[in-house]
DNA sequence: CTTGTCCCGTACGCTTGCGTATTGACTGGT
DNA sequence: ACCAGTCAATACGCAAGCGTACGGGACAAG
């Protein structure tokens, strides 16, 4: 079993991974509609014949970059879970990085606009869910009803979801620095206090 | 006068008006990417013959159907604005409409999808600017200060968009009819009360 | 040196969907 | 009755993308 190189200098030869890889860039930045055999083929300086020995058809190559996105979003919310300290203190962490680093979200904003595709959707649903689940219970640990809690963390994830539509894909006005912080603040204030 | 029929219409001439509004039905129901001139025909009970007298493109269409849209939405935002009565409850009532007439709202989720397009951006942009500024206004009207009110209309508009994408396109699992309401009371009490 | 495996190139076929060209049919006005 | 304008059918060209067939070079093993 050779080769377990990951890294990513100017191999001569390419493995599945490094598709995967290139395939997950493409989506963040051009969405899953760009994703196409022949573009890649080109970015990564080689030819269709080269894709078609390692995958079956372009499904199975976005089915391989989907589930790798997937475990990794999972390994982060698992980090996220372990993390101790005051509940609410740790939820205004969170909101506070998620605003702050949009760019590891910008997948899920793209993957967000290809859920006609059934499988993309199921793994969205799965994804949110998880979300979701771990919102509540981080209300829950802040002192607030079960139900109070799934409610409270449905709307914050619906606007965590808008919030990335409107900033990612919309050209929205963005705001300037100052108003960006304060805007930041208030939705802390909003969804979390009490 | 518009036969606002969208079934099998057994008509022997169409108008442009009546392929703007089956491409806006259709877009409503299967997203802009399936909007395909030949596939529209079929579904008119013609050919593409007949679609190229009416429009020299299927970007024509496209434009024609979403400034179509522009207008209604436009109109609908305009008699929003001239309903009198106290501020907060007509807060609570358009949440709740909403809410409960997600229908309307169809189309603007599917152009939440195609939003690479730039016309469909700037016309997103624009309806969405109006409409966030319609909800700071009415946040300002029920007391909150300027800077407070325009934070909080951002946030609302991105929890409805949000919350559109999770109803019409991800297969999150739907709530039982009391959760539903109950959790659109807590949206109410969170974003308005105070 | 030969051989098999791995990775890639080239060339081709196929489908989808846009757009064009041409012809035909139905309509109302004169 | 005729004619111009309107709507539609048919047939074709063309480009993009997926997938296949097949061939070849590099490299390690024997």
């Amino acid at each position: 079993m050779p080769n377990l190189n990951t890294d990513k200098p100017e191999r001569s030869r390419l493995s599945a991974a490094d598709w995967e890889r290139a395939a997950l860039a493409l989506i963040a930045e051009q969405g899953v509609t760009a994703l196409n055999v022949e573009g890649l083929a080109r970015e990564l300086g080689v030819t269709k014949g080269s894709f078609y020995w390692h995958f079956p058809s372009r499904e199975a190559l976005l089915n391989a970059a989907l589930e790798r996105w997937e475990l990794d979003v999972e390994h982060e919310l698992g980090v996220e879970v372990e993390s101790a300290g005051d509940p609410r203190a740790r939820l205004r962490e969170l909101f506070r990085r998620i605003a702050h680093e949009v760019q590891p979200h910008r997948v899920y904003a793209a993957l967000l606009r290809a859920l006609d595709h059934p499988r993309i959707q199921s793994l969205m649903a799965r994804v949110s869910q998880r979300r979701m689940d771990f919102l509540a219970l981080a209300y829950r640990q802040a002192g607030m009803e079960r139900s109070a809690a799934n409610h409270r963390a449905r709307l914050t994830y619906a606007a965590y979801v808008g919030f990335l539509q409107m900033n990612v894909h919309l050209g929205v006005p963005r705001l300037s620095q100052d108003d960006y912080e304060a805007y930041v603040e208030h939705v802390i204030d909003t969804l979390i206090a009490e």
